[in-house]
DNA sequence: GTCTATACAAAGATAGAC
DNA sequence: GTCTATCTTTGTATAGAC
C-alpha cells in the first residue's frame, strides 16, 4: 500500500534481480538501469549493499506473512482453500521464464550472505513452516486432510517440495515440475487417497 | 579413481566453494588459496571461469549417475536400500554446516549461470527423477511401498522434497530440517502407514 | 606447468556540486 | 534527492619469462 516512491521502486528492481540472478550477481548497475537513476543515488536510499539486500528479505518475508496471517483470520477459508492460496506465489514465479522464491533463491548462497539477511531467511523459512503446521492440525482435526507423520513434519516435508519444485521447474523449464508436486501434495493429503 | 592431480584439485576446490557460496562468488582467487597455486594457473587447466563451472557440475553429475547406476545394477539391494543409499549424500553435506547439494546450490542462480552449465543442471535434475521413479517403481509392484500418486509424480515430490530440505536445513542451521523430512519420506512410502 | 606482471572491466562506496 | 567524478578493490583474462 505504500505509495510507489523511490525507496520502494529500488527495493522491487533489487528482488526482481535477485529471484532472478541471485543476490552476488546482482549490482547497484542492474538496479540504476531498471530504475532509471544513477548508481549513488541508490546508495542515498540504502548506505550499502548489504543494507538493501535485508530490506529486500524483511519485506518480502513480512508481507508474506500478512498474506498468511490474513488466510487465518478468514472464517470462511477451508483447509483446502489455504492450501491453494499458499499455492498462488509459487504458480505465479512459475509463470515467468527466470523467477523462483525470493528466499529459494537465496538458500542455494547462503554462506555468501551477511548476517542480517541470513537471518532474515531463517525466520522465512520458519514462518513458513508454522504457518503450514497450522493448516495442516487443522485439517487433520476436522478430517479434511490426512497426515502420513505428525503436522510439524508434514509442513517441513511440502515447504520443502515446493521451494525445490520452483527450483527444479527453472532448472529445466517444465512447468509440470511445479504443477506435479502440487498434485502429489493433494493426492497426498486426500482422506479417500490410495 | 583419477590421481589428485592438479585438474582434480582445482575441480575439488571449486565444488566446494560453489557449494557453500555458489558460483557467481566464487573466484579464481579462492580456488587458487585453497589449492596453493597462482590465479593464472588455474586458467592453464580451463581457460575460463565459465568452462571451469561447466567441468565441475558435469564430473558432479556424471559420478552420481555412475553411483545411482551401481545401485540399480546390484540385486541384493532391495528398494528400502536403494532409498537410503541415496539418503547418504543429502546427509553429508548436512553434516558440514555450510553445504548444500551443488546443483541445489547453483539451481538457485540458474540466471546467472552459462548456457553450458544451465544445461548440466538440468540433466542432473532429470536423471535423479527418473533414477528414484524407477525405484519407486520396483518398490510398489513387488509391494514394498504405497504410492500415493504415479511413479514419476512421486519421484519429483521426493527429489524436490530432498533439495529443498537441505538448503532450508543450512538457512536455518537444523539438522532435523533434512531428518524430518526424510522421517516423513519413509513414513509416507510404508505400505502399513496411517 | 607455474610463475610475475599487467591489462581491462566492473564492483561497492565516497565527496561534493547542484 | 540526484548528479558527476573519483577512489579502491576485486574480478576474469592475457603475455611472456622460467
Amino acid at each position: 500500500m505504500t505509495a510507489p516512491d523511490r525507496r520502494n521502486q529500488i527495493l522491487d528492481a533489487a528482488q526482481e534481480l535477485i529471484q532472478t540472478r541471485g543476490y552476488s550477481a546482482m549490482s547497484f548497475q542492474d538496479i540504476a538501469l531498471k530504475v532509471g537513476i544513477r548508481k549513488p543515488s541508490i546508495v542515498h536510499h540504502f548506505p550499502s549493499k548489504n543494507a538493501l539486500g535485508e530490506a529486500v528479505v524483511r519485506r518480502y518475508r513480512e508481507t508474506f506473512a500478512a498474506v498468511l496471517a490474513g488466510v487465518d483470520a478468514d472464517p470462511d477459508k477451508t483447509v483446502w482453500d489455504a492450501l491453494e492460496i499458499y499455492f498462488g506465489p509459487y504458480l505465479d514465479f512459475a509463470g515467468t521464464p527466470d523467477k523462483v522464491c525470493l528466499c529459494g533463491a537465496l538458500a542455494g548462497e547462503a554462506m555468501a550472505l551477511p548476517v542480517e539477511m541470513r537471518h532474515e531467511l531463517a525466520l522465512f523459512f520458519e514462518g513458513h513452516e508454522r504457518w503450514l503446521e497450522g493448516i495442516l492440525r487443522r485439517g487433520a482435526d476436522a478430517g479434511l486432510f490426512r497426515l502420513a507423520d505428525r503436522p510439524d513434519k508434514m509442513a517441513r516435508f511440502l515447504f520443502c517440495a515446493l521451494q525445490g519444485a520452483l527450483l527444479a521447474k527453472r532448472a529445466t523449464g517444465d512447468l509440470q515440475q511445479l504443477t506435479d508436486v502440487m498434485d502429489t501434495i493433494r493426492a497426498t493429503l486426500r482422506p479417500g487417497g490410495a
